[in-house]
Parts: C-alpha cells; sequence; structure tokens
DNA sequence: TAAAATAGAGTACACGTGTACACTGAAACT
DNA sequence: AGTTTCAGTGTACACGTGTACTCTATTTTA
C-alpha cells in the first residue's frame, strides 16, 4: 500500500506543473504555452501528458490553485509581522512587494487569466482574489472598528490598488519598485483616512 | 491626384482593423486571433494583409491607438456633461460605465493587452492610460486646488479604481452593473477625501 | 498612349499543433 | 506465480499557421 507508483505519478506531476510555471515570463503566457513544449520541458513524451491532465485548461486551473494557495502564505506571513508592530499599510505592501519580486511569474499567471479567454479561469482567480479581500475586510472591521460595509468597500479598494501597483512592479528595477510602493502607501492612506470618515455615516452600497 | 486607388487601400485597411475589433470577445483575445482568420473576416486573401500590415503585431498597435482615441472622446463627452453640473465622480462613473457598454471589446483589448506578452503593447495601452491619468490630475488641480503631488497620486488611484470596476462590469448584467457603479462611486468618495485632508500636509512620493 | 507601380489572388511549403492508437515494462493485485 | 493495471513511449495523421513566390488587373505616372 506504500503506492510507490502513485508516488512516482505524483512526482511527474509535479514536473509538468513546475515545467509550466517555469515557461512562463514576461513575454510568455500561460494560453501561448503549448502541451507538448510542457511536456518536453518536463522530460516527457507529448502524449504522457494525458495520463495527468485532460488538457492545458486543467493544469491551468491547478496553477491557479497553486498561486491561491501562494497568495495566503503571503498574508498569513503579513499577519505575522503586524502583530510584532509596525505601520498595517506600510508592512503589507513591503510584503506584497517581497512576493511580487519572488513569484512574479505567479502573479503573471493572476493578472492575465483574470481578464482572459477562459471564464473558469477568471472565476477561478476571482474567486482567489475575493479570499484575499474578505479576509483584508475581517481584518479593517476588527482592528479598525469600522461599520461592515465600509469595510469591503475600503478592503476591496486597497487590494485594488495593491494589485494595479503589483502589476507596474512586476518590470522595473529597484528603485522604481520603491517609488511604487511608497506611491501605493500614500494612497492606501487616502482610502483608510476617507474610509474612517464616511464610516460614522451609513452606506449603502454592499456587493 | 484624387487617389483612387489610395482610397479603395484606405478602406480595405479599414475593414481589416474592423475585423480585428470585430473577433474580439470576452472569449477571444487580440493574441489569439491569427492572420488568416483577420483577412478572411474582411473578406481578403491571407496574402493580401500584408498590403496593409507588416504583421499582426502592427494592426494590433493600431487598434490600441484606436482605443486611446475612443477613450479621449469619452473624456471629452464627460467634461461636457460636468460643465452642465452634477457630481463629478457620478458622472465621471456612469460616463466610463457606457463607455463599457458599448466598446466592451475595445476596453478588453486595452485590459488584456496592459498585462500581455508584448513590451511594445504594454508600452502603448500604459501611455494612453497615463494621458487619461495626467488629464484628470490637471482637473483636480484646478477644480479642487490641490497639491500637484496629491492630485496626481489621487488621480492615479481614482483610474485604478475605475478600470478595475470597468473590468468587473464586462461580463455582468445591468443591475450588476449598477451595484459596481455605485460600490466604485463610494470608493472614489473615500479617496477624494482622503486626499483633500492630506492635501495641506506635505507629501515626498511622486512617480 | 506606353510603361511602371501596386492592391489583391492563388499556389505551395515547412512547421507546430492536439490527439488517436498500439505497444512496453514494471508495479499491484489475486 | 499468474494476471491485471497503468505510467510512459513512439508513430501517425489531419489541421491551421505564417509567409515566399508568381501572376493579374487596374490605376498612376511619364
Amino acid at each position: 500500500m506504500s503506492g510507490i507508483r502513485a508516488q512516482q505519478k505524483e512526482k511527474t506531476r509535479r514536473q509538468l506543473i513546475d515545467a509550466a510555471l517555469g515557461q512562463l515570463s514576461s513575454e510568455r503566457s500561460f494560453s501561448s504555452l503549448s502541451l507538448r513544449e510542457v511536456a518536453k520541458e518536463a522530460g516527457l513524451a507529448p502524449t504522457s501528458f494525458y495520463r495527468h491532465f485532460s488538457d492545458m485548461d486543467e493544469l491551468g486551473l491547478t496553477l491557479v490553485d497553486e498561486a491561491g494557495l501562494t497568495l495566503r502564505q503571503l498574508m498569513r506571513q503579513a499577519r505575522q509581522r503586524i502583530e510584532k508592530g509596525g505601520s498595517v499599510i506600510q508592512i503589507s505592501v513591503v510584503t506584497f512587494m517581497e512576493f511580487i519580486e519572488s513569484n512574479g511569474n505567479i502573479f503573471r499567471l493572476l493578472l492575465r487569466e483574470r481578464s482572459g479567454t477562459s471564464a473558469a479561469f477568471r472565476a477561478a482567480v476571482n474567486r482567489e482574489v475575493r479570499y484575499f479581500t474578505l479576509e483584508l475586510c475581517d481584518y479593517l472591521q476588527q482592528a479598525n472598528k469600522l461599520n461592515a460595509d465600509v469595510a469591503f468597500l475600503q478592503a476591496d479598494a486597497a487590494v485594488t490598488i495593491v494589485f494595479s501597483a503589483g502589476s507596474d512592479a512586476l518590470d522595473v528595477d529597484k528603485d522604481d519598485r520603491q517609488q511604487i510602493s511608497m506611491r501605493t502607501i500614500q494612497q492606501l492612506r487616502f482610502i483608510a483616512r476617507g474610509a474612517a470618515e464616511f464610516s460614522h455615516r451609513v452606506v449603502k452600497v454592499r456587493t
């Protein structure tokens, strides 16, 4: 029951996943990857691909899940840092920028497939981003005692701004990334301040 | 000198452009379009394509320019409406949503190519978005007497939020689009309020 | 009016693609 | 020990692709 076979299968499955991730870059999107290329990179015959995924879409959705995991891992890291004190906004942005730096291709995958041509991909990415947003929303409600609706609007706006900044930071050198970080921090402060002002009044919108 | 020939050429050039734009949809991106498909849709032999563009990339960049024009046209429309009175934020968002509704494929093109695999495309789209942002920045400085740096940060954040909302509004029915509009308006108010608060202090960041 | 230019069509080719199918050898089961 | 399962291979095929090349008909120029 040890499963020497299942074990090997899992291993080459990972090789396929890693091969796909490894081929992503600023000039190569997942949708431009071919089954044959991925199989070749993984050291497999093209037709062996089918032993693991029914088509490239299935591999792609697995990659999105993978990305979601990485993203949540990132959040845990950020929360740990915050608990040790410091500006919440600054730590969050810095953590996110570190994520971009060491997981550029994963982030690119999320960015691209979010506006891509597959409804399933778009849904998968949006689901991951929503988790991200809702966790931030909870945090804002607890930490800042915000009205629930206001907290959601703030969290949603903040995530949008940070993701957009991440996108800008992808193909840029360290100095520029620093600039982008500072700009983003300031913009998040605007939003936080604005939200705080409005949190007394009743806000009727929620999506 | 009337140029019956040049005239005809311009006409089929437009047919190519329109054919390409017409094939875009939520499940079809520009990069997935083939030269042959576009030529066929335009009623041309594949090889005749080369009489007008050296490759698909050149057509694509033309499309991005086209999109930029449409975007600026949109801004003019918004400004006219604003001059006739009303909430600036609300009118801007409503105008933008109208744009999405009637130019969905053009907006999709911008969204996708902004994070696409061609550096030239990304640069072209970012240039158009920057124009958009700078015009808003000027407006904010004049209308709200804001500090130049704060105005830029606000404009940049606002454009990011609005574009993201546009992306969310693409594949959604009228009611949901209305929801998104209200959410966006409120978020823009947060930013405006926050920026106004900060505009007294000195802000050191500018990108 | 004769010559040159050129938008567009048609043919042809090499290439990369997804995948159907038959096969192999080793692991897993009975 | 004998049988079954199955991850991985190799071959083969039809298809869509970009584009080089030649030819044609018509406009433009000289």
